[in-house]
Order: structure tokens, then C-alpha cells, then sequence
RNA sequence: GGGCCGUUAGCUCAGUAGGUAGAGCACCGGACUUUUAAUCCGGGUGUCGCAGGUUCGAUUCCUGCACGGCUCACCA
């Protein structure tokens, strides 16, 4: 910082002798760039005053005038600084202003020689001294690893990146619009659990130290939001962080958005319903049409979408019989379709495998696959005329998972068969089973009506919506090693 | 965790078949009252990611490490 902020400590002195301050307070807004930009020709016209704020992106001098490009959150406006309006103490301050730099201005709005929407200066005032040098203006910042630690750099030169985020604020903002109009409530369950369950992962542990006992971060929010379906919220969802100990790729992140919700005397079908329209009512009210490119493909969100049941497909691809087959069986064929496997898989990890070598890949258009093992669903109902499968599905969309939804199980006895089930597998050292939640159980015993729930992963469905290719680009601070000296 | 690639000025990038390095923008000094990648004149500001090795000499070659990207594995 000393070497690079050297000349930019000068200028604050140098500020401070005019009697400057660099780094004030309070600045009133009339206008936003855009709102000036929208206000034009009135302003124009009337010759009214207006005062906006911003960071200084380009300067221009020319002798006894200045041009300079100031930009505040909503875009880019043109500011022109003269001398023989401001006075020469004044204009001598601008010698000092870099680019970089925090203004306030006031001044009337007009339109140059070429054509440019302009505000003529006033007045202005000082708001903030940068000390150090803005990436290169026409190149930008470009380097990923310093977008993601510097994202404040990003945000500050890359307009496409803040469009991103604004981008998901607004898909959230529909979201919870959507789901309050349909009697939805929002509510927030334990981000530290004595139990973490609801999904199939490793969890992050930490400790609480008056307790005296270690808490997991939670790997999901069901089973307390399924607790408050016991409880009467009959229609409940939550938008808030997972944490999984997994690894990092362009589509994990340790820490991701979940919307999860519940619905009393409802099942899987009526989630699909729900899903459905919820994802194309947010992609109409976000782009005003069901299409969207996505990494060269065109996603086609027009409902109804297609539904898919997954032992039909696989075994229409594959030739395998996921429900009747021996694992022995599945093996030899997995091994005749070159497909590389390991001896210790069961179905469950099998199917899985299937689907993601198989299925997934053509899964371009939104895509319900429906009917999975009951092995990889220990909280979902089973179907009652084959208690092999769940009545769950998932949605794919771009060749990505992006939602997963069954009837909730609701029969007590049944889950602790399954939750047995998975502790069975956790004690062959499978990390990633299911813990017996005891306390879940008997809040079961009090009696959870049939109930249909919903996950969709908010970083995915965001990369979709955005055409990112790595969830990173739609976290704001995604998870890197820390630099080394 | 494996493989491949990358790391040079504040930023975007060149470059040195081994002799401590350049461009544009930014920055500094000067000129300029309608410019907008302003223009014109002058100025290079650097631990060439880090640590070793080979060498008279390493930013360059070798090894290890760090961080990142892609990918495979893991992973819902």
C-alpha cells in the first residue's frame, strides 16, 4: 500500500490544503444516472438543477475545461467541469481528482456538440479519496482469481457481472412473490444442528463452547421444516444457505442457496404442478418469454414439460432393468456398455450412475425424471403399487440437476425402517448416509399430514438464467484458498 | 486427490534459443474551453508467484511449493 498509494497521499494533502475534506459524509441525490437519463427532455428543458453521485471512471482535461465519466449503480453519465463557472480555487481541486474517486455534483443536464447527455457542474463535492489504481478502462478487470477475492474490482468494472447479481436478486425477489401470493410463509430454521440430516452429505462440524457440544452446520433445512408442517404451517418455505463438505467445482460451492418448500396434503404430483409453474412464471416475469440460451442451447421453459420415468429410460438406453436385474447382472451389463463401475456400488449409487452417464446428458429442456429407488430417498414415500420406488423426482434443466421433490414420508414406523437402513450403510463407513434423527421421529409420532416438498438449488437456477458456466460467477464470494505469503 | 495449462508494471498482455525486461492503458510533469479508448510533448514506476538446484551468470533450464483455470475423480 505504501509504495502503490504514495502519490495518492500527496493528493490528499494536497486536498486537505484547499481545505477539503476526503472522505465526507452525507451526499442528497435528486437523481440516480438513470433517472437523469430517463428525465431528459424535462430536464433538458426546465434547466433544473440536479444532484447525483458516483465514482469517477474516465477524466479528460482540457486545460480550462474537464470531461470526466462518473458512475453510480444504475449506469454511466458524462459530467463537464469549466473553469469560469467554478472559479479557479475550485477548478485547482480537479487537479487532484483521480480517476477512481468518489464525487458528489450538482448542475443543469444538457446534450453536447456530439450528442452526449452531459451535466454541467455547479458545484461539487468531495466524497471519497481512491488510493489505489482502477484496473485498465478498456480492458477491465479480467483475471478470475482476483474478480473472485477483489469482487468489489469486478463489480466496479464489469457491468455484465453486476447484471448477474442483479439478475438474482430479482429471480429471488420472484420467487418469494410467487409463493407468498399462493400462502406461502418464509420462515428460518437452525443453520447448527445437533443432527445434520435431510440430505445425503458430509456436513462442515463446529462447536459450540458454553454447551460444550459439537454442532453441524446444517446439510439441509427439511427436517425442521417438515417439524413445522407437524406444527400446522401447512405451507412453509425457506430460502437460506446448505453447507456440504463435498469439493469445489464450477457447480459446488461448499456454501449454496436452497429454496425448500412444504406443502400439507400435498404429494409429488402436486410439486411437480407447483414447480412448473413457479420456475415459468419467474422466467416470463425475468426475460418476458419462456426461452433462454444457455451455453450455446436454447432452453425452451413452454409448459407442460416432459415427464420421464427413470427405469423406463435407463432400461431403453442401457437394456438395464433397474428394478428387476441383479446387481450382478447390472454389473455384467454396465461392463458390456463400457461404462467403468466399482464392486462396493449398491442399486441405489447404481441407478445414479446410470442417470448421470446415461439420462442426464440429454436433459436439455426442463425435464421431470420420476420414480427413484427408495435406497437414495430414506424421507421420501414410497409408491404404493411398487414400494421399490419413491414417489420422487428431479428436475433437470441444461443438462443440470436442478430440483429434487417427493411425497414426504410421513408414516413414522417406516422411517425409522429407513433411518435404520442408513445407519446400517453409514456403519460400512458410507460418510454420507443418513443419521437417525430420533427427535424427528417421534415429532412424526404427533402426526405430519401427507405432504409434498421442494428443493430448488437458487445457484444453479441462477447459472441457467445467466448463461454462467460456473457457479462462481453467480456467488458474489465464492470459497478459494486463502493466498500464501 | 490425478492430469494439463497459467502466474512478467496498478490493469491487459508481449518477450528473453540463459547476460536482471517491453507495449498500450493507468500514473507523473507540461500544453489545450465540447472531449468521450480525447489529442500533443516528456518520463518506465518491476522481488518476472515463492524456495531451492544447475550455471561465471536464472525471469528464462530443472525440482519442489503456493494460488488459479480447465478436466477427471470425489460429490446430489
Amino acid at each position: 500500500m505504501e509504495i502503490v498509494a504514495h502519490e495518492k497521499y500527496e493528493k490528499i494533502r494536497e486536498l486537505q490544503s484547499f481545505g477539503i475534506e476526503p472522505y465526507n459524509g452525507r451526499f442528497e441525490k435528486t437523481h440516480t444516472v438513470s433517472a437523469i437519463r430517463a428525465e431528459e427532455p424535462s430536464l433538458v428543458a426546465s434547466g433544473v438543477r440536479v444532484r447525483t453521485a458516483g465514482r469517477l471512471m474516465a477524466i479528460r482535461r482540457h486545460g480550462k475545461a474537464i470531461f470526466a465519466d462518473l458512475q453510480d449503480y444504475t449506469g454511466r453519465i458524462q459530467i463537464y467541469v469549466r473553469r469560469d463557472i467554478l472559479g479557479d480555487e475550485r477548478f485547482a481541486v480537479f487537479r487532484v481528482v483521480d480517476v477512481g474517486d468518489l464525487l458528489g455534483v450538482e448542475g443543469e443536464v444538457f446534450r453536447t456538440h456530439a450528442g452526449e447527455l452531459t451535466i454541467f457542474v455547479r458545484d461539487f463535492v468531495f466524497l471519497g479519496k481512491c488510493l489505489r489504481p482502477l484496473p485498465e478502462k478498456w480492458h477491465g478487470l479480467k483475471d478470475v482469481e482476483v474478480r473472485y477475492r477483489k469482487r468489489y474490482l469486478d463489480l466496479i468494472m464489469n457491468p455484465e457481472v453486476r447484471e448477474i447479481f442483479v439478475l438474482r436478486s430479482r429471480l429471488i425477489q420472484e420467487i418469494r412473490n410467487f409463493l407468498d401470493s399462493r400462502g406461502f410463509i418464509e420462515v428460518e430454521t437452525p443453520m447448527m444442528q445437533i443432527i445434520p440430516g435431510g440430505a445425503l452429505a458430509r456436513p462442515f462440524r463446529t462447536f459450540h463452547n458454553a454447551l460444550g457440544i459439537e454442532l453441524y452446520l446444517r446439510i439441509a433445512p427439511e427436517l425442521f421444516l417438515k417439524r413445522l408442517v407437524v406444527g400446522g404451517f401447512e405451507k412453509v418455505y425457506e430460502i437460506n444457505r446448505n453447507f456440504r463438505n463435498e469439493g469445489i467445482s464450477v457447480r459446488h460451492n461448499p456454501e449454496f442457496t436452497m429454496l425448500e418448500l412444504y406443502e400439507a396434503y400435498g404429494n409429488y404430483e402436486t410439486m411437480m404442478q407447483l414447480c412448473e409453474e413457479l420456475i415459468t412464471s419467474v422466467v416470463l416475469k425475468l426475460f418476458g418469454k419462456y426461452t433462454v440460451t444457455y451455453q450455446g442451447m436454447t432452453i425452451d421453459f413452454t409448459p407442460p414439460w416432459r415427464r420421464l420415468m427413470l427405469p423406463e429410460a435407463i432400461s431403453k438406453k442401457t437394456g438395464i432393468d433397474i428394478l428387476e436385474d441383479s446387481l450382478e447382472t447390472m454389473q455384467a451389463k454396465a461392463k458390456a456398455l463400457g461404462m467403468a463401475f466399482e464392486e462396493t456400488w449398491d442399486r441405489g449409487k447404481f441407478v445414479n450412475e446410470l442417470l448421470e452417464r446415461f439420462i442426464q446428458p440429454e436433459l436439455i429442456h426442463p425435464t421431470f425424471v420420476l420414480d427413484y429407488p427408495v435406497e437414495i430417498s430414506p424421507l421420501a414415500k414410497a409408491k404404493k403399487d411398487d414400494p421399490r420406488l419413491a414417489e420422487r423426482f428431479e428436475l433437470f434443466i441444461g443438462r443440470e440437476e436442478i430440483g429434487n421433490a417427493y411425497s414426504e414420508l410421513n408414516d413414522p414406523f417406516e422411517q425409522r425402517r429407513r433411518f435404520e437402513e442408513q445407519a446400517r450403510k453409514r456403519a460400512k463407513g458410507d460418510l454420507e448416509a443418513h443419521s437417525i434423527d430420533e427427535d424427528y421421529i417421534e415429532a412424526l409420532e404427533y402426526g405430519m399430514p401427507p405432504t409434498g416438498g421442494l428443493g430448488i438449488g437458487i445457484d444453479r437456477l441462477t447459472m441457467l438464467l445467466t448463461n454462467s458456466s460456473s457457479i462462481r460467477e453467480v456467488i458474489l464470494f465464492p470459497l478459494l484458498r486463502p493466498l500464501g505469503d
